[in-house]
DNA sequence: GCGGCTACCTTGCTTGGCAAGGTAGCATGC
DNA sequence: GCATGCTACCTTGCCAAGCAAGGTAGCCGC
């Protein structure tokens, strides 16, 4: 299997995983595996082995709460859902995202001298 | 002295400095504490432990080739410029970049869900 | 020649993504 | 009842990149 943690890709991905975890929080209550489903789907992640981890640290931040839930068709199920705290990370989140996407914006655009 | 390094920004920050890096050069010949300023004004990196380390790699990946300058004003500069190699490697970073912001656009637009 | 400035580079640490591997509940077929 | 396969959870060990701090050395003015 190809190794992608080496790839200019998986090092852009650093942080943004966090975030995005976060912003589909935002929207309603979600498992691992969906979130997987989610994210890989958008190219932002490449496996569990990136959720399950990064859903722990946000636990133990207490940005995120979770419940278990009985699934209808197999094992159970545990749901995230964002915290106070979590409202408030994912607000700073953006603000961070959207400054750097407009300096990165603004460095390829040739607006890298002052003035 | 506050470490930054722990910061999600930082996080956020992975890869992109290198992109960015590239992108200036391909406007023209820079010099290490030239990239610092630029860079650093646009809160793309925190400090020039970021950027001599980084240009080290691009030297090593044969990314950029450098020249050795005298200053009318200082020590002498290397100056880096783009070689066909990191031509090629920034117009991937470009594609990369854009399929990445767009991704999270969309996580954040609520367009998380197939359909 | 000394202090301050510019410019380069290295070391050691921290973080987060990743592949691979592991555990266990549940449904199905026999 | 139990073997199989699927779903879902989680852990381990590694690697790459950003960072703070510290170090070296050329150049200039005095």
């Amino acid at each position: 299997m190809v190794t992608d943690g080496r790839s200019p890709l998986a090092q852009m991905r650093k942080g943004l995983a966090e975030y995005c975890v976060l912003a589909l929080l935002g929207g309603r209550e979600r498992y691992g595996v969906e979130l997987v489903e989610v994210l890989s789907r958008h190219g932002l992640i490449a496996g569990e082995g990136t959720i399950y981890p990064l859903l722990s640290r946000l636990r133990r931040q207490g940005l995120v709460v979770t419940t278990w839930r009985e699934s209808e068709v197999g094992p159970p199920r545990r749901y995230y859902a964002l915290s106070a705290d979590g409202v408030v990370a994912t607000e700073r989140f953006a603000r961070d995202w959207a400054a750097l996407s407009e300096s990165v914006r603004k460095i390829i655009a040739g607006e890298g001298e002052p003035g």
